[in-house]
DNA sequence: TATTTTATCTACTCATGGGTATATTGATTG
DNA sequence: CAATCAATATACCCATGAGTAGATAAAATA
């Protein structure tokens, strides 16, 4: 262990010597930083109309820099992207497992998948198209995609059979839900007045309507 | 009148001589075609992969061509965009003057604004994001498309104040709808079994479940 | 201390693609 | 028939931007 000649003191004085797990921790860092300097940049001009040059400009390094941390323009918007559909994963999780009806649970996802549309990695889901992926890449996105949608219809399913939901057909209730939450992607501005929890309780309470049995 | 030196007959005798009218509706006949070969690509790879030597290579011409026709790459692509608006603003202006009740007027006009998002040109007027236009053009879109969005608003207004529509928050529910009813201009496959009119039906009923009174 | 590794830069290469200059041909017009 | 105009092509220019080569300097390691 020779990273224990590093002093360590109860008082943790800030030392400039680094151990290894802390340099990795740094680069983790700016790779982190990079991927959302980047996203910010897609979400607000789009991939395409986004140089490598802005967005290490906009961090105030260098392009090559960006190549030392990622491999090459794809692979920033691949990472990105697939860090949206981790969010939205790790949520379908929560709600498969949690208690209630089918309706609560389709609810609860909803109300976190429509805030993870608006935040940078999600709304760059919804915004990045297949067409500017290769198609290895547009492939794995597309199965990503699948399971989130799986989850809601299955959510929707266990809610027709507790009773909870009315029964509509499972596929187009997912596609009209997807759709109205998928959109704040496109038109919400993180620097507007209204709050994604806000705009996700409004838009999911609307969206739901079509599905409540009626009394 | 030069143009009745044109041997005109009751026959009708097809005359490898064009009057000037003629002339006139090939040359219109040529800028459609390329426009519409235009959009189909714009729609399938996106704006900024569709290259306009693509486009013309795929009507068997040279990229001068289409600038004998239209004035830039901006240009066909907004010029596209407006015919998906003209195709929406009829049918809003259609929906408004008709009969019914405001639920009514608006799961009609629903219908074929679904129906508009699922072809070429509608499709074009999602798909196409502001930032990729002219700080010009883009402010043009954005009130074509504001004019849309105010009528669904007040459509649904007139529906809640004839009781046919349920007291809902106006801005949201246009949100809901034209998010739930946009969203099949990105999934929405022209050459896979499902109509256009079925999808919009089936996503009409279900979104429009959300704004209908409790009995 | 010598060597290697990491982080970063400057300065390139090179393909793509928007847009243009200009030639050609055939029809239109005077 | 001459002059013009319309439609099209070939061959180019030039900016942008992805990606790379190679230098440098500092830190880590042996």
């Amino acid at each position: 262990m020779p990273k224990s000649a590093v002093p360590v003191s109860d008082t943790a004085l800030p030392s400039p010597f680094r151990s290894k797990a802390e340099r990795e921790q740094d680069r983790a860092d700016k790779r982190e930083a990079v991927l959302l300097a980047a996203v910010r940049m897609f979400n607000a001009r789009g991939y395409h109309a986004t140089s490598l040059d802005d967005v290490a400009a906009s961090l105030g390094v260098s392009k090559p820099t960006i190549y030392h941390y990622l491999g090459n323009k794809e692979q920033v918007l691949v990472e990105c992207v697939n860090r949206g559909l981790s969010m939205l994963r790790e949520a379908a999780d929560a709600a498969a497992g949690a208690a209630g009806s089918g309706h609560d649970r389709l609810r609860a996802f909803l109300l976190r998948y429509a805030c993870i549309n608006m935040d940078d990695f999600g709304r760059c889901v919804i915004r990045t198209n297949e067409e500017v992926l290769s198609m290895d890449s547009a492939t794995r996105f597309r199965a990503r995609k699948r399971e989130i949608d799986d989850a809601v219809r299955g959510m929707i399913a266990e809610g027709i059979a507790d009773g909870s939901i009315a029964p509509v057909d499972i596929r187009f209730a997912s596609f009209t839900l997807a759709g109205a939450l998928n959109w704040p992607a496109r038109w919400h501005d993180p620097d507007g007045p209204l709050s994604p929890q806000e705009v996700a309780e409004k838009l999911v309470d609307i969206a739901l309507g079509g599905l409540t049995p009626r009394g």
